[in-house]
RNA sequence: GACCCCGUAGCUCAGUGGUAGAGCAUUUGACUUUUAAUCAAAGGGCCGAUGGUUCGAGACCAUCCGGGGUCACCA
């Protein structure tokens, strides 16, 4: 490894460097000896690329006479006296002239320019001959100057104006735990983070004109409730004791609906430990919703205005291409039973079965449950293994077992069964709906449930929270509540088949060693 | 957690047990409208880590680390 003698000083640190690398702090070097600042503090961009690219009219010069960018240097193609250069910055890339006899200082310094540094320019645009509209540079300054190597890719455009691009930076984890360079190479990724924040916004606007209210409660709490699922755990110093990072905010939702507010939603990061692959994050996004007064059968007509509306605004179209489907988001969305749709897959109403009936019909149409799997865990099998993967349109499955939706109101008619629906679109959950349960006797015996199956062994089961029933025993009005995947939704409507996609930092295992 | 695949230059990748390779990027030189600019030359490697087999390992074996995928759990 080579140390650069006379930056003994600068530290360990360097030691790491490569020959690029050390090359740039040279060059940094240089340009302060020159008396440049490599980092100055501010620069006034009147335009940006897309500015330029979109609005310059051949006939009309004169109205991009005086243009001030800037942008990280992408490409640079030097010709003695004279180099073109494409800057980018946020909205898109452009090409830049530099001619020596208008910059002779500049000029000068060219040579300890390099890709990644980033430059203002201020001058005219022209088309060049061969028809790229540029920015011809009467004044040009360093910004930044760029210590590491960006892994730049070429990029072509043919003759039917496809873009290809020669070794894109492709390497997945580099990608992932090297965020902001993905962001800075692969243009492509800023448009899905365009999209998500859209998707946000859009709700959120949707929500407000509707004079519901956004909130924020605990993501610390001394009880964790709302969903099944392991916890994380911490420890507060001052109070001495445990805590929990929320897995749903649901609990806290309902006791502000008890406090008299008849329309609440929050984005909540939830936090679950557990398994993690390319739908799973241990720290994910999810949007619940609890408005009074409604059941489940309205929030139904509200999803899907809201998604419909959404895949609109973001892709211009209610049609999304999505790991191999089309899909349609045009509402409506289809509504079915989970017990007809289980019908519909093997050809038997298995409604009111018990457990050793599921254990037969399981066995009958192979699927694999575990010997002590209860009955409810069969059922949950026999849905998921027959039924779940076909649900590749948008689909409403409505009307589940009591058992597996503690905090769900008995459905009004079909005993046994709860107002409950979920979304699914290509084979996954999306949203989760219900009546909500505010009959306190009931609720109460729910938890009291799960508290008995928690006891047994199973870790996922939900606590008794006594607070909770105390707030439902205050009383709650009817209400309908509604939670959905805000990432799953963001994979969906972006194309998206992993969830570390549709985040910018998503959980990597540490590195042992340095580089 | 289980199984399969991957890890070689800054990036993308070849490398069939016998001297470590290519393109781009970098450096030097030429070039005042180029665009994967071009032309000429040069530098750049703990081949993920540790052990083993072998006269000899980037390659074969074992273990570990990291990543990707499939499954299980879940949203």
């Amino acid at each position: 490894m080579k140390i650069l003698s006379k930056n003994k000083d600068i530290g360990m640190s360097l030691l790491h460097r490569n020959d690029q690398e050390l090359r740039r702090l040279e060059e940094l070097n240089e340009l302060r000896q020159h008396g440049i600042n490599p980092y100055p503090p501010v620069f006034e961009k009147t335009h940006s690329s897309v500015n330029v690219l979109n609005g310059f009219d051949d006939n009309k010069p004169e109205e991009f006479a005086q243009v001030s960018l800037a942008g990280r240097i992408m490409a640079i193609r030097k010709m003695g006296k004279a180099t073109f250069c494409h800057i980018q910055d946020d909205a898109g890339r452009i090409q830049v002239y530099l001619k020596k006899d208008d910059l002779p200082e500049f000029y000068e310094i060219l040579g300890n320019l390099d890709i990644g540094d980033i430059i203002g320019v201020k001058g005219h645009v022209f088309r060049t001959k061969t028809g790229e509209v540029s920015v011809y540079a009467k004044e040009a300054i360093l910004l930044c100057k760029s210590l590491r190597v960006l892994p730049i890719a070429k990029e072509e455009t043919d003759e039917n104006g496809n873009k290809i691009v020669y070794d894109a930076f492709a390497d997945k984890e580099l990608r992932y735990r090297r965020r902001y360079i993905d962001l800075i190479v692969n243009h492509e990724v800023k448009s899905v983070f365009a999209k998500r924040s859209k998707i946000i916004s859009g709700m959120r606007r949707y929500f407000e004109d509707k004079g519901w209210l956004e909130v924020e409660t605990p993501i610390l709490q001394p009880l964790y409730g709302g969903a099944t699922a392991r916890p994380f755990t911490t420890h507060h110093n001052a109070l001495d004791i445990e805590l929990y990072l929320r897995i749903a905010d649901e609990l806290y939702l309902k006791r502000l609906i008890v406090g008299g507010y008849e329309g609440v939603y929050e984005f909540c990061k939830n936090f679950r430990n557990e398994g993690m692959d390319r739908s799973h994050n241990p720290e994910f996004t999810l949007m619940e919703i609890y408005i009074a007064y409604k059941d489940y059968m309205w929030m139904m007509g509200m999803v899907e205005e809201l998604i419909s509306g959404l895949c609109l605004a973001v892709n211009g179209t209610h049609e999304v291409e999505y790991d191999g489907h089309k899909l349609s988001f045009q509402a409506p969305f289809r509504r079915a039973t989970m017990h007809g749709l289980i019908e519909e897959a093997i050809g038997e109403n298995i409604f009111g079965y018990d457990r050793d009936q599921l254990l037969v019909v399981a066995r009958k149409n192979n699927v694999e449950v575990e010997n002590n799997a209860s009955g409810m865990k069969i059922f949950d099998e026999i849905f998921s293994q027959k039924v779940e993967h076909t649900l590749i349109q948008p689909t409403f499955v409505m009307d589940y077992p009591v058992e597996m939706s503690p905090l769900a109101k008995a459905h009004r008619s079909e005993p046994g069964l709860v107002e409950r629906f979920e979304l699914y679109v290509a084979g996954t959950e999306l949203a989760n709906c219900f009546t909500e349960l505010n009959d306190p006797i009931d609720q109460r015996a729910r938890l009291e449930e799960q508290a008995r199956v928690k006891a047994a062994g199973d870790d996922e089961a939900m606590v008794v929270d006594e607070d909770f029933l105390y707030a439902i025993e205050v009383g709650m009005p009817p209400t309908a509540g509604l939670g959905i995947g805000i990432d799953r939704l963001v994979m969906i409507l972006t194309g998206q088949t992993s969830i570390r996609d549709v985040l910018f930092f998503p959980q990597m295992k540490p590195e042992k060693q340095h580089h």
